[in-house]
DNA sequence: TCTAATTCGGATAATTTTATCCTATTTAAT
DNA sequence: ATTAAATAGGATAAAATTATCCGAATTAGA
């Protein structure tokens, strides 16, 4: 469904909203241990959501990263989706096609568009701030 | 969403749902042009479906590719993104994680269950013929 | 029997995705 | 200033996916 990259990203982004939430600054080093993802990727994947403001990035010793606590519940999952892997998941046609509407549907389209409506009005809101709630409360899981 | 042999296996199929409902067999090279779709790459994904049952394939000077007439109603979408992309896509964890479970459930799930119900729902559902009718009709459109 | 049309399948190549390595840069603290 | 800890980012490698090439095998029909 989601690349590695995103999945990656979903779940740091999740971890850095949890800590961020805490007052805290996280590593690097923490948030691939802490989701279980090889570190260099990582640092890719969240230069990549630093540069599209989806998290903050601050450089140094005590560097690390973070999000501004009144941004957490107003950012949607949709938008660190599409920083790492684009919209055409959830907006898309399912088979490809380049052009795939209601007047030049794919065979697939009136059974698809009910899953793809779906997925996209998920990701469109639901926010970081339930997704580290659940984290914080013990209730999810991003590993194992 | 699925991976790009899936899209040409699934329009593929639909294609031969077609011919083989018209009672005609079909070669790789007419099914490549058809879906526009790379006609060597093409046989790899007719091949691994054709092992797994969805279709038939003939060899030889007349031989080609068909699905019992028959058949065509009872062959499901889900039947087609198994024997390619198997079934993670539809019951996996949208955050790829191992064990993904009411018990242990990542911090998306309870969000992506619907999403991953209805995908999986409309997989195990929709047949060849209806996919295939909509071709035939003019209703729907397998290129560009 | 021969030929032409076809699928099969192994080998290889190209591209994309995933992953690693290493140096530069930044910054707080000493 | 110096040092240590951290991110940035370019270069490269490994793995997976997508794509191509070509000879072997099969089969209908001349």
């Amino acid at each position: 469904m989601f690349s590695k990259a995103c999945e990656y990203g979903i779940k740091a982004t999740i971890y850095i909203a949890l800590k961020s939430y805490q007052g805290q600054r996280v590593s690097l080093k923490d948030i691939a241990s802490e989701i279980n993802s090889p570190e260099a990727f990582t640092a890719k994947i969240l230069q990549k959501l630093s540069r599209d403001h989806v998290i903050n990035s601050i450089k140094g010793a005590t560097g690390g990263f973070e999000i501004e606590k009144d941004r957490i519940s107003s950012i949607k999952l949709s938008q660190i989706v599409n920083a790492i892997d684009g919209d055409e998941i959830y907006k898309g046609c399912g088979l490809g096609l380049a052009t795939c509407n209601e007047h030049h549907p794919c065979p697939m389209h009136g059974k698809f568009i009910g899953v793809r409506e779906e997925l996209r009005y998920m990701l469109e809101t639901t926010n970081l701030e339930e997704l580290a709630l659940g984290i914080k409360s013990g209730l999810t899981y991003l590993k194992v």
